[in-house]
DNA sequence: AGAGTATAGTTGTACATGCAACTACTTGTC
DNA sequence: GACAAGTAGTTGCATGTACAACTATACTCT
């Protein structure tokens, strides 16, 4: 289809090439690939599977290391179930503690531990020599600002 | 941490905030919120996960709609194990099928049958409709193109 | 205050995926 | 031509995640 210009298949025209279309399969290989690199990397070096990564990273990045989780769901882009299994391992890694929430007796925060905070130091240093191989060494400083203010684009809401 | 001036907790300089890792982040976000969105609307409008989905995409980008397992799996970024099982289902349901290949007996040619290019045609409509409000409506065509130049390099291997 | 609705989180269940071990075939080397 | 090494694909098993149903708490409206 598409390609030998004498066959003509699919009424469609064809959106198979379409340039969205590309592009959007362009998003998903490239991220699908360079988690899978990241993932095995944290995973031999310091025993993190990459959502456990992520999740430490979500509440390093918040004033008291402390997030609902509701918030750790959506930041991960998980399900709430999923969530719930998810801080289950990590807290019984030590990695995080729950905490009632005062204010609120239906909400749990999740916080993390010194534990994890070490955990976390550590796997940010596999995390930055992954990203001087896999990001700095292909792209410029200028392609990467580029990049994150096309990403934000896409990824805001409506 | 990092946040707050007085605050001064991981003797590492706090990484967490480092522009790479956050443009990594976005990277992961972004592609996991538009993935999500993308599976359920095809989900619930032609019933065909974003797996097959992609595997139908990869097939027709085919000029002869076939594809042995292990180039399959690479493109889709599985695992052979994965991809073994997730063609059965995609078999199961006659969207596509296995043939042998005549010049070596160890591999599998999966071909798209008549049924899974009009299951992806009817998915593509559905997916056309998406990029149109999911990318073409936050990213202008110039800004596309930038973003497919920078993710390709991304996506290069080396 | 009480009824109804909304929200936070957990659990049962199903399923998709990765890894490692395996079989079958091919290729290279002597 | 036989043996070793490499490659293609499948399978057993473990695990991680989503979805939907559920419990418990909070909010709203009268």
């Amino acid at each position: 289809m598409c390609y030998t210009s004498g066959m003509t298949f699919h009424a469609t025209a064809c959106p198979s090439g379409d340039e969205k279309v590309q592009l959007f399969g362009l998003l998903l290989e490239t991220n699908a690939r360079l988690a899978r690199s990241l993932g095995i990397e944290l995973e031999s070096s310091c025993e993190l599977p990459l959502a456990w990564f992520d999740v430490l990273l979500q509440l390093r990045r918040t004033p008291d290391g402390r997030l609902k989780m509701n918030e750790i769901a959506d930041a991960i882009v998980h399900s709430t179930g999923g969530t719930t299994r998810l801080i289950d391992r990590l807290e019984q890694a030590q990695l995080v503690e729950r905490q009632n929430c005062p204010s609120d007796r239906r909400a749990i925060h999740v916080a993390i531990t010194d534990q994890g905070n070490t955990k976390l130091d550590e796997a940010l240093a596999v995390h930055l020599e992954y990203l001087e191989v896999n990001l700095a060494n292909r792209l410029s400083g200028d392609e990467r600002h580029t990049l994150a203010t096309l990403l934000t684009k896409l990824n805001s809401p409506r």
